[in-house]
DNA sequence: GACCTGACGCCCC
DNA sequence: AGGGGCGCCAGGT
């Protein structure tokens, strides 16, 4: 295939974000074993040419700020998703960033 | 083919 | 505790 097969494994470790958490670019390329957080935000980035929904605004950086709002349709898009999901925003960044801090391993976990 | 940039993160100062 | 620099993989110019 075209895409390199980590897209695929990005994509699914994203669309396996609860509702109402969140994670970070680190977790989810450490979970991966990819090397490199870079590799997350970038095949997230390509996500929206996907066909399939994910939930990319899910993944903020490990400061917990929503460094990718600008690759949404508009720059509150990434806010607005957030905040419909109960998670309280202000300045472009996530409240209580580790109380709804999620990470991968939590899959294994069965939730 | 070399250099710079990017939805990042950790180490050092 | 805050700021700056380097390493990471891949793409674009």
């Amino acid at each position: 295939m075209d895409k390199p097969h980590y897209f695929q494994l990005v994509y699914d470790v994203t669309s396996q974000i609860p509702k109402g958490r969140v994670t970070n670019y680190g977790a989810i390329a450490d979970f991966l074993a990819l090397g490199s957080a870079r590799m997350v935000g970038w095949a997230l980035n390509k996500c929206s040419l996907d066909e399939r929904k994910i939930p990319a605004h899910r993944v903020l950086n490990r400061k917990g700020e929503l460094s990718g709002r600008n690759a949404f349709p508009t720059p509150t898009t990434m806010q607005e998703r957030l905040e419909s999901e109960g998670i309280r925003v202000i300045d472009n960044k996530v409240i209580d960033f580790d109380k709804v801090f999620w990470h991968p391993e939590n899959i294994l976990a069965n939730g």
